[in-house]
DNA sequence: CGGCTTTGACCAGCGC
DNA sequence: GCGCTGGTCAAAGCCG
């Protein structure tokens, strides 16, 4: 077994749990949402708290809200790195003990469910650089090949085109052009499905063509986009927790996790089951 | 030495 | 048919 994975395999192991115990926390000291005003509302006549009071929690809550989904977005998406490893992992004996900690540990199945169905094989990502850098290159996860640079019509930046380098096989392109309104924008437009699981981060590409067993030929989604909020952003959070300097997503990218995530019905459950287990805590506490 | 980038050439599609 | 444009190819050079 590879060191190299069972180091990252620990440390990633370490990360979840953190991760999860900042959600635990969160849901643990939330003691409601906007949403759930009416129920408040019942709560505050029982309790007798005074609307500038609860006019102070509504805010507090909303605050906590926002950091709960940043904090879930981290925790999904280490979530889904973990089962990555987990799966990808050799019969080693003390790898297999882990493997078995962490499936313990985790509801594998729920987040084996597709998060979203996506007909579109083309989507647009925008990636934030300093305007000062000229190179087209944006790390979203995956590993390309440049294969050619133009100059466009509407557009005095160069394209530049890439094609998925990791699995030979893999036909998905991509095109990065600068914004022509804002130059620090980079503009990357996706094109087909990867046939490949997420390269782990640091990966190399084979160097012969490996044959692509079945098993393996799992696309990972039927979106780039979200292709890279699954590596590209789990890689960046890896990489802000191993290093001191903490990278902040682009806003796009919490946009859209936060749409995919609230349009799964398991994690609106999810949501449902911390607000209620929040309540009883807190009905619980008073009537002490 | 293998993999990657660069860059000019080439090709295909489209409008006139 | 011609010119324009976007996309791809492939040889040369660079780099670790």
């Amino acid at each position: 077994m590879d060191t190299r994975v069972d180091t990252s395999l620990d440390l990633r192991i370490n990360s979840f749990q953190n991760c999860n115990s900042n959600v635990m926390d969160l849901r643990r000291d939330r003691g409601g949402f906007a949403e759930k005003s009416q129920e408040v509302g019942t709560l505050q006549q029982d309790v007798g708290v005074s609307m500038e009071e609860f006019r102070r929690m509504s805010s507090e809550n909303k605050k906590l809200t926002e950091t709960l989904n940043v904090v879930l977005l981290g925790y999904n998406a280490l979530h889904s790195q973990m089962i990555n490893l987990a799966q990808g992992i050799s019969s080693n004996e003390a790898m297999e003990s882990r493997k078995r900690k962490f499936e313990d540990y985790i509801d594998l199945d729920f987040w084996k469910r597709p998060t979203e169905s996506v007909k579109s094989r083309t989507s647009v990502a925008y990636f934030q650089v300093d305007p000062s850098d000229t190179s087209l290159v944006v790390k979203d996860g995956y590993q390309w090949r440049k294969y050619g640079q133009k100059v466009t019509r509407d557009n005095p930046s160069p394209r530049a085109y890439f094609k998925c380098s990791f699995a030979p096989s893999c036909p998905v392109k991509k095109k990065v052009q600068r914004s022509v309104d804002d130059p620090s924008l980079l503009v990357a437009t996706y094109e087909g499905e990867h046939n490949h699981r997420c390269p782990p981060q640091g990966a190399k590409p084979p160097s012969v063509s490996p044959p692509i067993s079945p098993s393996s030929m799992k696309p990972s989604n039927q979106n780039p986009v979200l292709d890279f909020v699954r590596c590209g952003f789990s890689n960046l959070a890896m990489k802000s927790k191993q290093e001191t300097e903490v990278g902040t997503p682009p806003q796009f990218l919490v946009q859209e996790m936060v749409s995919s995530l609230t349009r799964d019905p398991n994690f609106t459950a999810s949501l449902a089951e911390a607000i209620s287990g929040a309540m009883l805590d807190r009905s619980r506490t008073q009537s002490w």
